[in-house]
DNA sequence: CGGCCACGAACTGTCAACAATTTTTGGAGA
DNA sequence: TCTCCAAAAATTGTTGACAGTTCGTGGCCG
């Protein structure tokens, strides 16, 4: 929580306020502090970081870039909400960016990054054991990451965990199913022997399929719960227009 | 230019003025009337268009976000430069953006997005012949803006114009070799086949390698000029380490 | 003549206030 | 009891002002 009660002067200078402001509501969205399609009261929010709304409405505005918020006239800001289509939209940006990451990590890729990428694996292998789905995802998460980095492409670097956070404001968290998670790290095993081996065809083609059979798991979970919660009616059919390959 | 003489009124209340600076901002960038690495002055801008300077400072927080201005404390914004290095980053994340769009595209792409497709084909070809490289070069933008559409997906097609706005903030322009834009509108020929047999895999190689072959002749021009200009100095190394495929 | 320091101008970061708009509340009428 | 409408409250979009920082200038000292 942002306090100033260290700081009475009126203003520190030594840091702008406003990225403060900006990673303290991407944490908010990110706990389910703030969830999708509620409104950003700026005075509410300001008076509790305990600052003026000025900073407040400048880190909206930028959240608003990145696609955390939407704005309405006359209205505010709130917390997007990320539609069945803008999800397996962002699935198909992720896979052609991670493909992308995967041709250019192979080429440079350090030994000391494939160890990384290797204990990720194992302690995925033993989250699974466990079974431990929490850990499993971060440790996820984390190879994933680990991919983009080796690519050295800063501005991918910067631009694939946008993508990510994004895909977690889809309304529906949880994503990863128990019954894939086995499949999922024999991926990783593939992409990291073709990463090893530095065949930039094939880390890019694994990786885009990798992601791609991500989309094909989530398109199969949500097919579940309109089949087993017909409250929510059946999928829009614009769905199925984004083939897979 | 943004003028309020139209509205002595306090606040008009039907529209914000943050997105209106906003493009305005990006229209100066556009034209050259901000150059890289200039400073922005709020309060400058602010007089010019009429407004104060709240707007105009949310507007340039904004395009902080999406990579056109940086900010530095106690300093303001400046003009972002983009190095050598992220140019070369930026077209590899568009190669494999364009890929991901034929994949996607060559799967749904209607008859008459094939025949605008065809359509500028043709007047490229013109334009070759002429030859009249700034209308070859806009009708270049147009064909690949044409493909990112025709993919329906519509986070890539929001996405692709901020990494091309983002090159052009590379330090030179006019990239567009004149001997290259025959090779060119033929790859683009090919493309356009790919994309009328419905063949995704091939869409998708050919785009991104139209892309990459793009880099190349980049890469080309920036060792043409360091080569006739030594006064820049030679290139950074680091630069090849992104190897092509 | 050159370098250093102090002073003033210019500018940024933040705040408090105001007007316009939206939302909520309260009650009158059917 | 429900619907509709008007007034009050709450909230946004914008503004002008203030404090602190950076930049530029000129004088002083070596």
């Amino acid at each position: 929580m942002l306090r100033r009660a260290a700081n009475p002067a009126r203003t520190p200078r030594t840091a702008s306020f406003v990225p403060l402001i900006q990673r303290e509501i991407e944490r908010m969205i990110g706990t389910g502090e703030l969830t999708g399609g509620t409104r950003v009261n700026e005075s509410t929010l300001a008076l509790r970081l305990g600052i003026s709304r000025g900073p407040v409405r400048e880190a909206c505005r930028a959240l608003e870039q990145i696609g955390l918020l939407r704005s309405e006239l006359n209205r505010g800001f709130f917390v997007r909400e990320v539609s069945t289509k803008e999800a397996l939209d962002l699935y198909d940006i992720r896979a052609g960016l991670f493909g992308t990451a995967g041709r250019l990590a192979a080429a440079i890729v350090t030994t000391v990054q494939l160890r990384g990428l290797e204990e990720l694996i194992g302690e995925m292998d033993a989250a699974i054991e466990a079974p431990d789905i929490a850990t499993f995802y971060t440790l996820n998460n984390e190879f994933h990451r680990q991919v983009v980095v080796a690519s050295d492409n800063d501005k991918l670097i910067e631009l694939y965990p946008l993508l990510e956070a994004e895909l977690h404001l889809f309304r529906r968290r949880g994503l990863v199913l128990p019954g894939s998670m086995r499949t999922s790290n024999d991926e990783h095993k593939a992409i990291l022997d073709a990463l090893r081996q530095g065949d930039c065809t094939a880390a890019a083609r694994l990786l885009e399929r990798h992601i791609l059979a991500g989309k094909a798991r989530f398109l199969r979970t949500l097919e579940d719960d309109s089949a087993t919660d017909a409250r929510r009616g059946p999928l829009d059919p614009r769905h199925l227009r984004s083939k897979d390959r």
